[in-house]
DNA sequence: TACCGTCTCAG
DNA sequence: GTCCTAGACGGTA
């Protein structure tokens, strides 16, 4: 069963290569597609009633013989129309059982309202979102769903026209700064660079540009932080010149924001898809999100990158334009390069939900993409959507994490049970309770059957590098989705299909497994170390190779019950486990990885971070006199003052500002605004800080790099405190003392050569 | 452990 | 109005 059609919709209009959707309240669709084969862009402009799931029809009693209810349908001339989806049984009046349409979405969800206010007897006309009993989506989605489309089916990332700009501006705000500098590439072999050489020529290139993006005509507009900077300045600069904003496609083609309160709001245009490559590149918990780090980290900045400080770019501009101009040019030769990395798996997702394009990079992936895919089937089976579960008290229990042994254990081996979570929904038939046709555990299903399909195109050496590139975003796409789909369960209120009790099982089934694995490990005589929900790090006693240790995950794999698969995920010469989640491994091509915050906290000061460094590296080697040469190097430079200010330094942040401070000082002293107030600096909330122990003076102010003021004897202790002390787990306790305490060789001491790093199991569970 | 405040990022 | 509400981290109670 279908929803009724949108008015206009002519049965042979094409159904692929959707680019854009413009859908607005009063019921106007203007569709944007480009051609598969010929890439041709055309329009279609046609209409839709909009849809509404409700409970009931009790808001709409106003509106008397113009509102029909049937089991069908509406018919052509019915004004506003409630669908009964469940006509001859009994349903839970919480579940959502009506489906409401009207002449436009506006007039429908107007009368809505307007009925609210008297059949629950309200003082003011509510917020549909107040209201509770109605499931609404965005028009654009309403109309995908009844039309039972998706964006970019048979396009590939590139056959969309994709354009990309770039603002050089002399401030950060369009109150204090205008733009000097606009860079413009598209996916067609357009690259220019318009330029207001004097200030009153910044609204020509404002013209100039929003002219070219009209000639150009691109579905897609990318940009870093184009939410953030670029749209709202170039907005602000145009209503202060008075031109007309025109960067869209239909109506009066101004584009608009969606204010979601604290975050930078979305911004909107009309038939082009506005796309933030730093959405995309939030999610990647990158060290930093920036356009310059994010082109590095994926090996697209160009060999002669220009890097340019903002504050530094006017003068530049004015001394050396063209230095500039090369940098601008980079800039968007840049987003054009990160995009096809970052946005690829939007694009293809927007192929597997009812959601436009540009809503993909900032969706969460439970409540954003995979709930209207759940809506969306229930639309199609024209059945009522389910009443949310009823609340849960009892606190939802994760994974299990279990340190078995600590210390330094030699040829280590990581396993773990392939997408675990998604295997155990597939594999037990996990859904929600309410969901009677079944459609989560079917969308699992089907996108890992899918998924590996895409997987193994990946990775088949007769397709080109495009295509192949296509099936990886795709294989991504779905990942995300099935990932997403154990935490949707979970969610809570939020996740209208969510059930507590459903992700408890797959918990608990998860717990089981590990149990299972870990047992089956075991058996095989190896040492466990540590276990962590999905995986499992063991030491395998000796050198037995690579080939043999996966042969041994795929013999404790065989043993799994069908579905799940235990699968080899790396090896190490030697691990050092400190705590659950705190571990170093030395690899077999000597990279040393340190894991958790006992040893990668950002409050490290650098020459205790080089010794941990150093002494971990001897320490996984079993060369404990390398610790000790480490230890007493550290400690002899100090004393030497070898090092400097800089390298024992940590950077704080400022909690209060100066004049903040002025009034709590007599009361309390806090140490590291004290060190700033002796400084005599002026200082406020959120500056950052370097500081230092210094000789006589206690925590001071580092403004003397280079200088060696340092108060050696704090150092040396913290050295022993906050860094030799991770590496006790591996050593005797007495061996420790004698190395770390600086008392120097005693009698009944042992001698360096003849200590040994070692390990222990740890026997009771944690937790 | 929980809550609150701030920063991200762009010229 | 037109698509609707971040996430990480550090400091403090």
């Amino acid at each position: 069963m279908r929803l009724p059609a949108p008015d206009l919709t002519t049965p042979s209009a094409p159904r692929t290569g959707i680019v854009s959707v413009h859908a607005t309240a009063d019921g106007a669709v203007d569709v944007w597609r480009r051609d598969p084969v010929t890439g041709e862009g055309r329009v279609q402009r046609t209409r839709q009633r909009g849809w509404i799931y409700t409970r009931n029809v009790d808001d709409l009693l106003h509106l008397g013989s113009r509102l029909t209810v049937s089991s069908g349908p509406a018919s052509a001339e019915a004004a506003y129309h409630a669908q009964d989806l469940a006509p001859d049984s009994q349903v839970d009046p919480r579940a959502y059982r009506y489906l409401l349409s009207g002449p436009s979405p506006r007039q429908l969800e107007g009368e809505i309202q307007r009925g609210a206010v008297t059949a629950r007897g309200l003082k003011v006309r509510p917020a549909l979102g107040d209201l509770s009993g109605y499931l609404r989506l965005g028009y654009a989605e309403q109309y995908l769903i009844a039309t039972g489309q998706t964006y970019h089916q048979g396009l590939t990332f590139d056959q969309p026209v994709r354009l990309q700009f770039d603002l050089e501006t002399t401030a950060l705000s369009p109150d204090e700064g205008r733009l000097f500098l606009i860079a413009v590439r598209d996916n067609r072999g357009l690259e220019t660079l318009l330029e207001a050489r004097r200030p009153a020529q910044e609204g020509e290139i404002i013209e100039a540009f929003l002219a070219l993006v009209q000639e150009r005509d691109p579905d897609v507009i990318e940009n870093h932080f184009i939410h953030g900077f670029d749209l709202p300045f170039l907005a602000a600069r145009a209503r202060r010149h008075g031109i007309p904003f025109q960067l869209g496609r239909s109506g009066d083609g101004v584009p608009w924001t969606v204010d979601d309160g604290s975050r930078v709001p979305m911004w909107v245009c009309p038939g082009r898809e506005i796309l933030d490559t730093l959405d995309a590149v939030r999610r990647l918990n990158l060290p930093s999100s920036g356009l310059k780090a994010a082109a590095r980290h994926f090996g697209v900045a160009p060999e002669d990158r220009v890097y340019l400080e903002g504050a530094e770019i006017v003068s530049t501009y004015r001394d050396h334009p063209k230095l500039v101009r090369q940098y601008a040019r980079q800039d968007v030769q840049e987003v054009d390069d990160l995009a096809r990395i970052v946005l690829a798996p939007s694009f293809a997702l927007a192929r597997l939900t009812p959601r436009p394009y540009h809503r993909l990079t900032r969706a969460g992936p439970a409540k954003g993409v995979l709930e209207p895919m759940l809506i969306r089937a229930y639309v199609e089976a024209g059945r009522p959507f389910p009443a949310p579960e009823r609340g849960h008290l009892e606190p939802h229990r994760g994974g299990h994490v279990q340190l078995h042994a600590e210390g330094v254990l030699r040829h280590v081996v990581k396993a773990d049970v392939a997408s675990m979570y998604p295997s155990i929904i597939r594999a037990e038939g996990i859904g929600p309770r309410q969901d009677e046709l079944g459609v989560f555990h079917r969308i699992v299903s089907d996108l890992t059957t899918q998924r590996l399909t895409h997987k193994r195109a990946a990775r088949d050496a007769t397709l080109s590098g495009a295509q192949r590139r296509e099936h990886h975003a795709m294989q991504d796409a779905m990942k995300l989705v099935v990932n997403a789909a154990y935490g949707y369960l979970g969610a809570g209120r939020l996740a209208r299909l969510g059930d507590r009790d459903a992700a408890d099982r797959v918990t608990a089934r998860g717990r089981a497994l590990l149990q299972q694995v870990t047992g089956a490990l075991e058996a095989r005589r190896v040492q466990l170390i540590e276990s962590d929900t999905d995986g499992v790090y063991f030491s395998m006693g000796g050198d037995v190779g690579e080939a043999r240790e996966r042969q041994l995950i795929s013999e404790v794999s065989a043993g799994l019950p069908d579905g799940i698969t235990l699968e080899f995920d790396g090896r190490a010469q030697a691990m050092l486990s400190h705590q659950v989640k705190n571990y170093v491994l030395l690899r077999y091509d000597g990279t040393l990885d340190l894991s958790g915050a006992s040893f990668e906290s950002s409050r490290s000061e650098r020459y205790g971070t080089a010794f941990l460094r150093t002494a971990l590296r001897a320490l996984l080697q079993g060369d404990v006199p390398g610790v000790q040469a480490a230890f007493e190097d550290t400690t002899n430079r100090l004393t030497a003052r070898d090092v400097t200010n800089a390298d024992v330094s940590s950077r704080v942040r400022i909690g209060k500002a100066r004049s903040d401070y002025a009034q709590t000082r007599g009361q309390r002293k806090e140490a590291h605004l004290e060190a700033v107030w002796q400084a005599g600096l002026d200082f406020r909330v959120g500056d950052r800080i370097d500081l230092y122990v210094r000789a006589g003076a206690g925590l001071s102010v580092l403004t003397d790099l280079d200088g060696r003021d340092y108060d050696a004897g704090h150092y040396r202790a913290a050295l022993v405190q906050n860094y030799a002390t991770r590496l006790r787990k591996a050593l005797d306790p007495a061996d420790w003392e004698q190395l770390f305490s600086g008392r120097g060789a005693g009698l009944f001491d042992r001698p360096v050569a003849e200590m040994r790093v070692q390990w222990r199991p740890v026997e009771d569970a944690a937790r």
